[in-house]
DNA sequence: TCTGGGGTCCTAGGACCC
DNA sequence: TCTGGGGTCCTAGGACCC
């Protein structure tokens, strides 16, 4: 048997606000998606408010200024970066991990150790997490993963200690008694009726189900959850595997109606795809493009259009598939319609070793291939987008809202921190906090 | 006025093959 | 009169996750 830990940051985009920006602490923050539309991430004082997660910004406005809520606008590469720091420190410590989201992270150490000494070290790590990257982290020890994330959850709960260990069969049966079944991971809002309708309400009521049956109505899948719960482990370590399709879309800051901002803003997702696509050294066999147009402005309803391109050979080429968006969207594009998001998903992707070379049309154009590559590096080197595609546009009319969001610390040399020591005591103060209070 | 974005896995059913 | 059986691949849709 081996301890599953789930290592998980505690409302990490916050968190990321605050690292930077001392001065937030104890204050009620929240963390806004794309074009400011909903709430992705709350402080706990937020969260007291009664501010729910994925509700839309304009619903909750008036209990922020009323409440002085500092307001974030998303700031994608500041997390990325802070991510990239804790997952590295998480690497560090533990003899096996799997990177399972942002803020996420399972760690896999051996049963040989004893189930007290797993309390310390996460302790330990808890500790140096906080003191080298400055997020606070939750650690949920338990012989599965499903019960890795029950622990976590219950560590969070506690957060002053962060820690919660579920090894013990009879502590966690107890416990399991009172854990809803609605809160187990990989229970939605489907199964969880499903399981209410036979009188399971808890994953002790659950844990006591024949095997047999839950196989045969919820499948492997539940099978699976089932022997998790009962500290059987089914579900190892992913290995990081290359991305099998790439999405790229943005709703737009307001509708669009001309075809060639949404030629741009395509070109512009197709670059920034091909780009996550060639880091991973993949190519495409397909492309599907879609544009979602707004039904009417009272209900929230979408109407999608797709097309997809399947290629002659699997290809990683910028202008290509560039082409090849702007042929699907005429046959897409609609006059009179008011546009207000498009994307494009790259499907079927294959290493790029794996393409085989056409008895007609030969093998990956060596040339294309270098000249993408060195346009990666040049843009790796002088910053995103010191080259780009003409059809990308340079005035971007339909970037969505972000009105507050905050520097970026630690990937631009033009908005690092300023420490000042002219005041008795240090302080480091952003040099250009957008942050707004709604008052 | 205003509601994000990016993924994975599993299953059932149809097409097709021998 | 009587119409097999087994396998693979592909696709769409469902469900879930953060």
């Amino acid at each position: 048997m081996n301890y599953f830990v789930l290592a998980d940051c505690n409302n990490f985009y916050v968190s990321c606000e605050r690292v930077f920006n001392p001065k937030l602490e104890g204050k009620p923050i929240i963390v806004l998606s794309s074009n400011d539309g909903c709430v992705v991430a709350r402080s706990q004082e937020a969260k007291k408010l009664g501010i729910k997660m994925g509700e839309a910004f304009f619903q909750v406005k008036d209990l922020c200024s009323r409440h002085k809520v500092l307001v974030f606008s998303s700031n994608y590469q500041l997390y990325g970066d802070m991510s990239q720091r804790v997952m590295d420190v998480l690497s560090e410590m533990a003899p096996e991990i799997e990177i399972y989201s942002v803020d996420e992270a399972f760690l896999k150490y051996p049963g040989t150790i004893p189930s007290h000494e797993m309390y310390s070290i996460c302790e330990e790590n808890r500790r140096i997490l906080k003191r080298w990257v400055g997020i606070p982290i939750s650690f949920g020890i338990a012989p599965t993963k499903t019960l890795a994330k029950v622990a976590n959850d219950l560590a969070k709960k506690n957060r002053d200690i962060g820690i919660f260990n579920l090894s013990d069969p009879v502590e966690r049966e107890k416990i399991l008694q009172k854990y809803p079944i609605g809160e187990v991971w990989g229970i939605g809002g489907r199964l969880r009726a499903r399981l209410q309708a036979l009188n399971i309400f808890t994953a002790g009521d659950f844990c006591k189900m024949d095997p047999v049956i839950v196989r045969r109505k919820f499948g492997v899948v539940g099978e699976r959850m089932l022997w998790e719960l009962r500290g059987v482990s089914c579900l190892g370590l992913a290995k990081s595997a290359p991305k099998k399709s790439i999405t790229f879309s943005r709703s737009f800051g307001r509708a669009v109606t001309e075809k060639e901002e949404l030629a741009e803003a395509l070109a512009t997702f197709v670059s920034k795809a091909c780009i996550k696509l060639r880091s991973q050294k993949g190519c495409a066999k397909a492309m599907y493009v879609f544009l979602e147009s707004q039904l009417s402005s009272k209900e929230f309803v979408r109407q999608q259009f797709s097309a997809a391109v399947d290629f002659p050979m699997p290809t990683n080429d910028t202008p290509q598939m560039i082409t090849a968006a702007k042929e699907c969207l005429t046959q897409l594009f609609q006059e009179n319609q008011r546009y207000k998001k498009c994307g494009v998903i790259l499907l079927d992707i294959i290493p790029e070793a794996q393409v085989a070379p056409d008895l007609f049309l030969g093998g990956l154009n060596q040339k294309r291939s270098h000249l993408m590559h060195t346009v990666d590096a040049v843009n790796a080197r002088f910053g995103k987008q010191s080259v780009f595609f003409g059809a990308m546009g340079v005035n971007t009319p339909w970037t969505g809202r972000i009105a507050n969001r905050s520097g970026y610390n630690t990937t631009s040399w033009n908005r690092l921190p300023i420490a000042k020591t002219s005041t008795p005591q240090t302080r480091v103060n952003s040099r250009k906090s957008s942050t707004t209070f709604f008052a």
